[in-house]
DNA sequence: ATTAAAACATGATATAAGTCATATTTAGGA
DNA sequence: TCCTAAATATGACTTATATCATGTTTTAAT
């Protein structure tokens, strides 16, 4: 579904949506422990995100991540867009090649539904709304 | 998702379901083509499904790949547990650790509905099933 | 029996995904 | 200004997935 580097992405990001600010940057070993990915992995990703403008960060002394207002309001399809690029949720469950609704493979009719809706979430949802759901306690970040 | 493995072992079942009997035989390197698979590639998958008795085969001349009326009721999520093993579709969108419905992730509320139903899907529908989809033209499969 | 056609088993290679390491640039503080 | 802390850029390495190749065993026909 998602690479782990999406997934990995996913976690850094709801990460500094819950704990950083623009006035309280994280280091990306800091990150590392707490969602459980390596760091040297993870810094490189935060960097491709920074470069897309979906974290932010500032480098030197008391630099990092973080996450600011405007980052707040980007949907979270933006961030596995980035990651695995823009179409690997569309892709058909028996072929390499794109869903197609007027072809449907034969899983088609139990498994579009759900992608649809999955898709939708994800444009839909932001980052700041995710991070409301793990601050009031409806969810939570896995390691 | 699936593994692309999983993909073309999905697809050479069903075109064996639609396409063989035990009086009709196919070859590997004929199955290859139509489903746009390597043939090397899908000899290799078949034969593990043939170790796994999802698919028939017979050696030696006049022998080949084919699906028989006890392959036919099985189930396709033998098919992708025999090739991505049993629980690559319980993993949780955001971390490689299971799906945890007591601690959910952020994304949980809406993707686990609908995978739920996939998995139920697959394992209520059988490959005979879906061979009676595509030979009323209900489905297709893709190349 | 001999031969040929096929699956079967095993392993080698190639490509992609994931992980790690190093050098460079930027920014703040002494 | 100089030093240090951090992100950034780039590339090397490792592991997993996907693909290819080769030899062996089984079966049926002659
Ligand atoms: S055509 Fe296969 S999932 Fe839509
Ligand atoms: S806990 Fe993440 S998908 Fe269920």
């Amino acid at each position: 579904m998602f690479s782990n580097s999406s997934k990995y992405a996913l976690k850094a990001v709801l990460y500094l949506a819950v704990y950083s600010s623009e006035s309280n940057k994280i280091l990306a070993k800091n990150i590392s422990e707490p969602i459980n990915v390596p760091q040297a992995y993870i810094a490189k990703l935060l960097q491709e995100l920074s470069r897309h403008n979906i974290v932010s960060s500032t480098r030197g002394p008391n630099g990092g991540f973080y996450i600011n207002a405007q980052n707040r309001e980007i949907p979270l399809i933006d961030i596995v867009s980035v990651i695995d690029g823009a179409n690997r949720l569309n892709s058909c469950l028996l072929s390499v090649q794109n869903c197609n609704n007027e072809k449907p493979c034969p899983l088609h009719s139990f498994a579009d539904p759900f992608r649809t809706d999955l898709i939708n979430n994800l444009k839909k949802n932001t980052i700041g709304d995710m991070a409301k759901d793990i601050e009031s306690g409806k969810s939570f970040l896995p390691l």
